[in-house]
DNA sequence: AAGCAGGGCAACCGCGAGAAT
DNA sequence: TATTCTCGCGGTTGCCCTGCT
């Protein structure tokens, strides 16, 4: 029945590989191969590692032509765009960056790309008036290089790069959703309206296209509708986005209180998005083409 | 110079899917 | 068909380095 045990975890050793490790490890996967068996490698190569941790120190180090370090702002754009499709599948996004590995990227977010990000959530310039619905995809919408030149724009308009799957008025994925929440509602008129013109990136486009079907069947409706309804919080100092959450029970409608993004963490947005993704029949994500033009919202 | 705090990163952990027995 | 293992993945941990006081 099944096989055997793949190590004997109280003899191999742990901790960070020596050179000696490293160079046995090397020689012996560019001479014999893995053998499709990582279990049984560290045996036959002389080491005393776990399967696994070899595995990871060849992938992550020890394979050719890897790269750390030094992120490009393509680079940057890359990860945030497939970030915002897809979310942290960071071995997919992987693939689509030369010489990079998953874990590498991984780290690269969660230490300085994420921090990045939220730098550009700093309070943006004045307010509309209260209680207006920002005019995401209205051709009325102000444009953000005539109302401010602030950094903020530059790193939104660097990093974010065209997705033509977040076409106006098709908002399709969680993940699209959650950048967009993340952003400040300047931020989200860049977004918007720099999707028409800026970078193509045809592996992205591909990716996402081929993901599509994958993340419309996760993201089902379990009745909780995220409405990412940006507006000012005062006529008179911030401009700090609102997330309102009703709760749609069949027939039932319930509308909880407003609350300040910033009184959301972006693990509490990720669950609230992802919560509202797990379950249920519908996979209506969609976006509601009957709203008016200067209504921007998110239906999960 | 010493102690402390925070950031970066390598490595480990635990889980799910699929394969082997 | 049931059980157990391998593989691959994302999340988390913990060590080390650097900068600040």
């Amino acid at each position: 029945m099944g096989r055997a045990p793949c190590c004997d975890k109280a003899n191999v050793k742990r901790g960070p590989w020596s050179p000696e490790e490293d160079a046995k490890l090397k020689d012996y996967i560019e001479n014999q191969g893995t053998g499709g068996n990582w279990i049984a490698l560290p045996q036959k190569a002389g080491l005393r590692r776990c399967g696994k941790s070899c595995r990871l120190r060849w992938l992550n180090y020890l394979r050719p032509n890897i790269r750390h370090g030094d992120f490009t702002e393509e680079e940057d754009k890359i990860i945030c765009g497939l970030f915002a499709s897809i979310g942290s599948r960071w071995s997919v996004i992987a693939a689509h960056l030369q010489g990079r590995t998953d874990n590498d990227i991984k780290n690269y977010w969660n230490t300085k790309l994420k921090k990045k990000l939220l730098a550009t959530m700093a309070p943006p310039p004045p307010p509309p008036p209260p209680h207006h619905h920002l005019a995401i995809a209205s051709s009325s919408a102000s444009s953000p290089s005539s109302s401010s030149s602030s950094s903020h724009y530059n790193m939104i308009n660097n990093l974010l790069p065209y997705n033509p799957s977040i076409a106006t008025n098709q908002l399709n994925t969680p993940h699209q959703g959650m950048m967009m929440t993340m952003m400040g509602q300047q931020q989200q008129l860049l977004y918007q309206e720099n999707m028409g013109s800026m970078v193509n990136f045809p592996n992205i486009n591909n990716l996402i296209m081929s993901h599509q079907e994958d993340i419309q069947k996760q993201s089902t409706n379990k009745g909780i509708m995220l409405l990412s309804d940006v507006r000012s919080g005062s006529s008179t100092t911030s401009t700090v986005p609102m997330v309102k959450m009703e709760y749609h029970d069949h027939d039932h409608h319930h509308e909880e209180e407003e609350r300040s993004m910033e009184d959301y963490g972006m693990e509490e947005i990720k669950q609230l998005i992802s919560s509202s993704c797990t379950s249920s029949s519908s996979n209506s994500l969609w976006f509601d083409e009957n709203k008016t033009e200067d209504k921007f919202m998110l239906y999960y």
